[in-house]
DNA sequence: ATTAGCACTTAAGCTTGATGAGTGCTAATT
DNA sequence: AATTAGCACTCATCAAGCTTAAGTGCTAAT
């Protein structure tokens, strides 16, 4: 009646049967991980057709790469390519259950005055609801802005920096200095980088500090030129990879992935804080959820996992990811919305906890 | 020649080929995993005797515990009471090679400022040399004493409280504050404190703030009002477990613990963070590295495992510990030494660091 | 006291055959 | 023209039976 499916051409455009058979595949897949095979899919399958024709439209399925068979008569299972289809019909996706919003709200008042806390309550969150290993990246310290900066003196050649950003991170880092400088004094510089540098970007006051050590190196003012080199020890900082995993054991000791070599490569993945940062900051670029399937991700490791990803922020611009790291598959339908709200949720709290 | 071994009593007294025999099975098992048999042991064993002496002596060997059979005939394999016997004899630990003994010292230069960095740079350091899990457990906050402490604002009704141990941690925490507060009024706030408390422990500071404010409570000084109602919500930070646990995955690949089960009860084990913290404390009782092999240990999950724990400090007392977790039938002779340099060295940059 | 010899035990590996779920293809049916 | 029934074929899984190798305990010889 409607489209043709033996078009000839490699056209994705299936009619509304064989797409229910392909769902009923997934789900059943992703209920069972066992492959499912057209007898069974005949019977669970709502409408009455006889596995025959199912098996004509798995084969049909098969040709277009939506399925694979492990062995040659078991069953088929979905590839990547039917997840990315499945997710991308997932219209609208599920409502999230009461009790699981309630939960997910509770984040923001486990004693969660630091940012930090916050984040680690979230990462905690979504590898206990998921059951998977959780991901969740701090605010980027060079693109926040600079709320406050302390300098105290700790020890005769000890001064413990503090910074304050608008985000609400804070960070905390000792250095020594050579010279002898008073908690007096201390304060003045302080006094006037909070001045000179308030609500200005960490990256863009590391560049001002390195350009007027340029310009400014024989200035005789001696409280400039100190807070010049304080400040450069400062904001130089570099930023350790601030990057919270949680629950690499839940998906080591998930089921679907057994194979032991796989788990290896997965364990190396984790190692590798610095690939996943990357790939999290990406995700970044544009608002809202994002998934990668299996071999869609870069780290060759997560090749046979999928990676949901939202981003969190205030009203100006995004500050970070979190994320969910399980099985190609996985229930999309609950995970994607747990997934959302939580990123929903982690803004609302940082933009009522922001110093804007 | 000597006590005869077969006493009928059941001490534990056995001849020196005895012993020998003891300690070639272990160290086989300890090396392959697999059962030990007496035809083996005859081989590998330098003795010339028979395997139907071996077996005699292997024999005794099951009678009096030291050794168990997985199956009726499949070589026999190292009870726990074998394993601490063999700890026990063990006078003198390897000596470490002095590579590894380079790679301990540099956990000391990798950026550890604080004593937080130093602690996770210990912990990684631990799980990476021994491939096992490793624990370390920051300074007791409570019992540290103050160096200092510092309020800073940082919007209308929030307060950064920043507070230095003499041990080095840096603990930062925001307080929310109804009363509108000056940047000048809160610095003869944390003056006072500091002039009154520094070199206190925590737990002091706690308690007699607590006292003033039962005592004082309608005193009409309000920087003292002010301070000591800051002070309690500053000192009155809970102390959130500070265990860092990594190389759990190792544990969990490891091909010695094969089994599904014992594999769950280990992941719920190290989910009781305060309960392996609460074994850690009672360890800093006595200084010097401490072994809890199989059963010996109080947490369940454990009780397939050997925990391997010393004591860091200053010269006035311990601060704090750090372990690792390994199979039972772990190689001590490598592993004890490690976790005892590593400790030496965290004690000594500690200690170079404090401000005492 | 030590050892050789022997009967016995058992895990693990291998083959075999039956079972059942699944497939592709063709021919009959609607 | 689409659907279905029928059939031959494939293959994983399981159980049964068999063999092997490593190990044990015991007794008798050294």
């Amino acid at each position: 009646m409607r489209g043709g499916k033996k078009k000839g051409t490699s056209e994705d455009l299936f009619d509304q049967r064989t797409q229910q058979v392909l769902q009923g595949i997934i789900d059943n897949f992703i209920s069972t991980s066992e492959p499912v095979g057209s007898r069974t899919l005949s019977k669970t399958l709502g409408l009455s057709l006889s596995p025959a024709t199912i098996r004509n439209i798995m084969s049909d399925l098969s040709d277009q790469g939506y399925l694979t068979q492990v062995h040659t008569s078991g069953g088929r299972i979905p590839t990547d390519k039917a997840y990315r289809f499945f997710v991308d019909s997932l219209v609208v996706a599920d409502k999230l259950p009461e009790q699981l919003q309630k939960n997910i709200e509770e984040i923001s008042y486990q004693g969660a005055s630091a940012v930090q806390d916050l984040l680690i309550n979230t990462s905690h969150l979504l590898a206990g609801l998921t059951r998977f290993a959780s991901l969740v990246t701090a605010p980027k310290t060079s693109l926040s802005r600079l709320q406050h900066i302390e300098f105290i003196k700790i020890s005769g050649d000890r001064i413990l920096v503090i910074l304050v950003t608008k985000s609400g991170l804070i960070k905390n880092r000792v250095v020594e200095c050579q010279d002898q400088l008073s908690q007096e004094f201390l304060n003045s510089v302080s006094g006037f980088l909070n001045e000179k540098f308030k609500d200005h970007s960490l990256l863009e006051i590391r560049k001002q500090i390195l350009d007027s050590m340029v310009e400014d190196k024989d200035r005789y003012n001696e409280l400039l030129a100190q807070a010049i080199r304080l400040g450069k020890k400062a904001f130089e900082l570099d930023q350790p990879v601030e990057l919270f995993i949680e629950g690499q054991t839940n998906l080591l000791m998930n089921q679907r992935l057994h194979e032991e070599e796989s788990k290896n490569s997965l364990i190396s993945a984790f190692e590798q804080k610095s690939a996943i940062m990357e790939i999290l900051d990406q995700t970044m670029e544009n608002q809202g959820t994002r998934i990668f399937i299996g071999l869609e991700n870069e780290l060759s490791g997560l090749q046979e996992c999928s990676l949901i990803t939202a981003c969190y922020g205030n009203k100006h611009n995004m500050l970070g990811t979190i994320g969910v790291i399980g099985p190609t598959s996985m229930d999309y339908r609950r995970i994607i919305p747990v997934v959302d709200y939580t990123a929903k949720i982690v803004s609302q709290t940082i933009t009522s906890q922001s110093y804007d």
